[in-house]
DNA sequence: TATTAACACGAAACCGTTTTCGTAACTTTT
DNA sequence: AAAAGTTACGAAAACGGTTTCGTGTTAATA
């Protein structure tokens, strides 16, 4: 076991000052050739690395990037994070998750714990419980104290800062336009309470498409849950009670078991009944039917996201100018629609 | 904005040394009543959080461990994260997440980067590329530099650490057993090549159990892919030639391939031919029908894992004694079985 | 009243870097 | 040969804390 070697190591051996030996690794011009090689072919034999808490502690800058997100089972919310990874690492920088677990409470531990000095700016996505408490103080300290913020699709106005988002009310207009022009008409959705605010967004897409398409809108198609959970009882009353002839739904998981049940009512899909889903994971590309779904292009907001982080983190301008950019969904066409 | 406030902030505000601020804030004997409570109301009222990295820099300790995995996206790994999460917070810790992305080069990259005073030790998992490579220096110097480590699932013997394991062979002995009394005779495997250590385990475990069961083994039944990926055609011409009635497959993706091709070609699952994968996840939950899982409690793994890393960062023994943990799988059984 | 102990606090070193500034020792200029 | 300019390096402060040790003041003891 050879314990890492520092700088003063390094000085003490070849009889030099540590500025020296700073300067010299850093090929400054200040020091001789001489002096430079001996010490840069002595660093590389012992494998000097530096202290990456020591750098960041006199530059005040960490070159690392937060980011926490509510759920990383959630296929969504990974490839977000592939994408932020991709750019910061190209940029050199690295990036640490912290996971909420929906929760409000670990939200705010992490972020608290990450503001310390750990990272040089944040992106986020709001837990579902902090949504519903509505209670975004310390998101406030954090940008209060000027640590660069980017929020990311469960974002909130209440707090001043970049953010990314898709189009959601969009993805749903696209949804209803499929449905009508394969001559569906009772077209349901299958969505969260409205504190979640893509939930919100996406239903208010819904009902845009109907009006447009002149289409009635009918409440009794618009199931409704309390969370992100399944409520069994609460999809086998809507289908036994409802007559539809296509179903949008908010997430994989609400489609999947929207199907199955479906498909347990000896209907046909997509002939008898069609299916939308939003986001296009795993479970989509794999149900029986494949799932057509509307692609929220994770990656691609998880780049923006971290493009714009790392702009504001290296620009030092005071003046606040916020921006936030919108991504367009797309439908993806598989077999659980005509 | 207000910018963090600091020691020497308080310090100077109240007209006192920082050496006493320091200590009336961690309550110190010292320190007099009046003295304390004035200091404290004060780090209170202005919110004062002691700078991470000047604490780590001092402590030699960061109370953050860094976890590397080869795939955010996979549903395995990110509940082991889980795992890692709940025991690590509970015990104080921070995690740090980076990923590995299956490439030699990102993983290397990745530990230096946290090797350096970033984390106080390691858990990981290895990336294909890496165990194709077969070169495991990078992760030698981490461990050689005294920073402890937990290698889990994706593990090699030719490193000294701690590992957590599950017996994979007894997963695919589990399977076939279950094969076997369902009364299934041309037993199927799909799986990777023998490189990825998982692999070989697992086909390892379906070759004992055939030879337990009498069953002869037939080369031809099994399907080895080069990678994670699935390669449609192999499928579509394994499925074609080979007569099977129950097929095991090593992940989630390549069960859910074959039931596809399978249903495609009008066979009855689980009549005809019966399915069981690896990983219980939610493609195994969701499918049509469902599919019956070796669950790999990924999440108890991330624990004792946690556990593990955590015991060796706290005791400060030099005396280098490795264990390995080896979980034992259990089958969920669904609709893909009989 | 002189001595000692307890109390309450400050000075300073330290963690491992970076960076500014000062200065010997040469070299060049006049 | 004295003045000025280079060159090559070191001392020291700084980042924001923790911690050891020393010390002036007061209270208890002899």
């Amino acid at each position: 076991m050879k314990p890492k070697i520092t700088l003063k190591d390094i000085a003490r051996e070849l009889e030099v000052s540590i500025s020296t030996v700073s300067k010299a690794l850093k090929n400054s011009e200040e020091i001789s050739r001489d002096t430079k090689d001996k010490i840069q072919a002595f660093a590389k034999l012992y494998n000097y690395k530096p202290n990456n808490i020591a750098v960041s502690l006199k530059n005040r800058r960490t070159k690392n990037i937060g980011v926490i997100i509510p759920d990383i089972v959630h296929h969504f919310f990974t490839t977000v994070i592939l994408g932020i990874e991709k750019y910061a690492n190209a940029k050199g920088y690295n990036v640490l998750v912290c996971v909420s677990n929906e929760g409000y409470e670990r939200e705010v531990i992490n972020m608290e714990l990450l503001a310390n000095g750990s990272i040089d700016g944040f992106i986020m996505s709001l837990s579902t419980e902090t949504q519903q408490k509505s209670d975004y103080n310390h998101i406030k300290e954090v940008t209060d104290q000027g640590i660069p913020m980017v929020m990311f699709d469960r974002v909130t106005e209440r707090i001043q800062c970049d953010k990314v988002v898709i189009d959601d009310a969009q993805g749903a207009f696209l949804a209803v336009k499929k449905f009508v022009e394969s001559g569906k008409k009772k077209i349901a959705l299958i969505t969260t309470d409205d504190y979640l605010s893509v939930g919100k967004a996406r239903t208010d897409g819904y009902k845009k498409a109907l009006a447009h398409y002149n289409i009635p809108l009918e409440e009794s198609l618009i199931l409704k849950m309390p969370s992100m959970e399944v409520e069994a009882t609460a999809f086998d009353s809507f289908f036994k009670t409802q007559e539809v002839d296509a179903v949008l739904c908010v997430n994989e998981i609400f489609a999947m078991h929207a199907m199955r049940l479906v498909h347990g009512m000896n209907k046909r899909i997509p002939e008898d009944i069609s299916f939308i889903g939003f986001t296009d994971g795993l479970l989509s590309k794999f149900a029986m039917p494949s799932l057509t779904a509307i692609a929220q292009h994770g990656e691609l907001m998880g780049e923006e996201a971290a493009r714009m982080l790392i702009e504001k983190v290296e620009t030092e301008s005071d003046e606040a100018t916020f921006t936030t950019t919108v991504l367009q969904p797309t439908l993806i066409e598989r077999a659980s629609t005509l």
